[in-house]
DNA sequence: GCTTGACCTGAAGTGGCTTCAGGTCGGTAT
DNA sequence: ATACCGACCTGAAGCCACTTCAGGTCAAGC
């Protein structure tokens, strides 16, 4: 696969995808004779993961473990599973949490409704 | 009201708090004899407005299109209420796209499952 | 009178990218 | 054959939204 189409696939932009190889979050990738980059399924996958944990508010650093331990084997799958409940758990806080920002604008434009009809 | 109350009052920093003013995103705030900064009810409610937008994923452009609205008046109140709207759209499918998201991580998460299942 | 702590400032640092300048390569149109 | 194009490459610089730092003022309490 070529990195353009990575980047379709994931979500993800071309440099983002670069700057990760660069930052350790994904394994090197293999390179064909003219010096290109050519993503395996399982690499690509890979990134489709990371977008998604990227998308959800994982940050850097918690990446970069999660992706030494993919780097180190199926031996840490259980760790890796432990790492991805953890943050399925800081992403449902996040969701409670906007849950109530949310509420919190609609009573600013409910106050905002009612200042316009008094003013009418 | 003094800025470590503001900070408590609204989530934010005491730097941010201070870096929104240099920015313009509220009134230049009063100072006292001693050169400190002190926060009118009204400043402090609106930095607590700010703190939601900020909180919601409204970009510091977007904020300060807001607060030019707020500096000019009431007579922006119905602009300002437009604004708050589209940020409460934007919301919205910020919140569908976390939910479609937390789907994905709990498929891989179960995939998980299945491979340690197996391998016992 | 000395320390403590909350505040002040401008400047530099950080995370997570994006953009830029400049270069290589393979394919196609002239 | 050569000129051009688009997709890729690199390292470095730029950007946003803060945070941290270095260094300073001042009032209050010991």
């Amino acid at each position: 696969m070529k990195i353009s189409e990575v980047a379709e696939l994931t979500g993800l932009s071309v440099s983002t995808i670069r700057f990760y190889e660069k930052s350790g979050l994904c394994p090197i990738i293999q390179r064909g004779t003219d010096g290109k980059r050519r993503f395996s399924k399982t690499d690509a996958d890979w990134l489709d993961l990371l977008a998604s944990l990227r998308a959800t508010g994982m940050r850097m650093s918690e990446m970069r473990i999660f992706a030494d331990l993919y780097a180190s084997g199926d031996a840490t799958i259980p760790k890796r599973k432990d790492a991805l409940l953890a943050h399925r758990q800081s992403l449902a806080a996040r969701q409670a949490e906007l849950e109530r920002y949310r509420t919190i604008l609609d009573r600013k434009l409910q106050k905002y409704d009612e200042i316009m009809k008094d003013q009418k």
